[in-house]
DNA sequence: ACTCCACAGGAAAATTGGGGTA
DNA sequence: TACCCCAATTTTCCTGTGGAGT
């Protein structure tokens, strides 16, 4: 038998650091982001001259650039300033006013405050210590801040409102991040009329821009007869299909060098990319899944046992009657057969299911559904979930409830 | 034309789960 | 600890419906 790691002796063909494409980091160069930089830089720009900038408010889809540019030039202005101070929160981790401050305090301060258990106005209190001991400008990043307000209002933007006017001097200012264009529409006028906002805009890319930024990141990551041009174009072509996303291009181009890595090939052609892009729909799929509360999952089991056993009534009706018996044979009680009817419409929504509305006539209407992926995938997603792991198909009967 | 199946999907009541409070 | 409150989830109850069968 050969020795299975032959294959990964020798030299590498492919040279790459791809730490360099990954999401978080934060290149140096920012094609066709020229003037969204300009403006953050002109409206940052009052810090060299001793007063508070403007808050911005950043706007755009995924994949515009958005962050990165932000982390970007407020790195540039740190350097290039040494009394201000920025801190970065994602407010999908961070989402209170609480969880905020906390997160302000403690890269103000020495000491870590705990997590929980402090009263609000302490860590408020502390949090204004702290930011005026330093004597620094501070710059708040929030960072998908449309989670912010869908959770806890105008709540949260009002605490850090109070906290820059609180402070002497007034020395904090944020920047908000957000994909979501009506955002600032939902919350308190006063807050709003407060919050004097500049916005910067970040237009979504099309494809040949998609190329211009691949093209930049991939010459410090390998040598440059390594990508085929036509798999730059392809990556661009997908980017600029998802609503310009040039981070789902990088990813692609990431995931193909990976795979070319692995496979020991020499360079990376539109095959790769197509590889890539499979790969990572698999991804998606997955993770949709695996988040899925626990009795939607058991209903996709069951619509997928469904189709097993009787391809041709993947029906309402038909997919309960599997997941009444699923849950029994699970230990799990069964949901009521109204809400399992919203639960199909969701997976339908989230696109796991495709769902058709089927009249039987004299025999009733009803919806019919059919997978949009591989069965066999979907199940082994599923199966992945603790609580479905003892689940066995054999243990289905084999016909359906109209047979008796 | 009328019936009737097998549901869809709206509305409201009921349950559940977390948190606060006396 | 017992109780209450609030919101989210789920159930109960309901009316509506397109077309094959008659």
């Amino acid at each position: 038998m050969d020795n299975p790691f032959a294959r990964f002796a020798g030299t590498r063909t492919i040279q790459a650091d791809l730490s360099l494409l990954e999401e978080n980091y934060v290149p140096d160069s920012f094609p066709h982001r020229e003037n969204q930089i300009n403006e953050m830089v002109t409206i940052l720009s009052s810090i060299l001259r001793g007063s508070r900038p403007s808050n911005i408010i950043v706007y755009g889809k995924t994949g515009t650039g958005k962050t990165s540019t932000t982390k970007y030039v407020t790195k540039m202005l740190m350097e290039a300033a040494n009394n201000v101070s920025v801190v970065y929160v994602n407010c999908e981790i961070y989402d209170s006013p609480y969880s905020i401050l906390v997160a302000i305090a403690n890269s103000a301060g020495e000491e870590k405050i705990p997590e929980l258990g402090w009263p609000i106005d302490r860590i408020y209190r502390e949090t204004l210590d702290r930011v005026e001991r330093t004597g620094k400008f501070f710059i708040i990043i929030l960072d998908e801040m449309d989670r912010l307000i869908k959770k806890s209002g105008g709540d949260s933007l009002y605490v850090l409102l109070k906290l820059m006017t609180d402070v002497d001097s007034v020395r904090v200012s944020m920047i908000g991040i957000t994909n979501d264009t009506t955002v600032l529409e939902n919350i308190d006028a006063r807050i709003k009329s407060r919050l004097n906002q500049e916005s910067i805009v970040f237009p979504p890319y099309n494809a040949s821009e998609i190329k211009d930024i691949i093209s930049s990141r991939l010459e410090k990551v390998l040598g440059s007869d390594v990508v085929d041009q036509t798999a730059i174009n392809l990556c661009a072509a997908i980017g600029a299909q998802e609503h310009g996303d040039a981070r789902k291009a990088i990813d692609l181009m990431r995931i193909a060098i990976e795979i070319a890595i692995r496979e020991n090939r020499n360079k990376i052609t539109e095959n790769e990319i197509y590889e890539a892009r499979e790969r990572y729909e698999m991804n998606v799929i997955r993770e949709a899944i695996s988040t899925l509360p626990l009795h939607s999952k058991i209903v996709l089991l069951s619509a997928v046992v469904t189709q097993e056993i009787e391809p041709n009534s993947v029906i309402t009706g038909e997919i309960y009657e599997n997941y009444r018996r699923i849950c029994d044979d699970l230990g799990f009680s069964p949901l009521s057969p109204r809400r399992i009817s919203d639960l199909l419409t969701e997976l339908a929504d989230y696109g796991l299911l495709m769902m058709d509305d089927r009249n039987m006539g004299k025999y009733g209407r009803t919806r019919s559904f059919s997978m949009v992926h591989q069965a066999e995938t979907i199940k082994k997603y599923l199966l992945e979930d603790e609580n479905l792991s003892m689940f066995k198909s054999s243990k289905m009967p084999k016909q359906t409830r109209f047979d008796t």
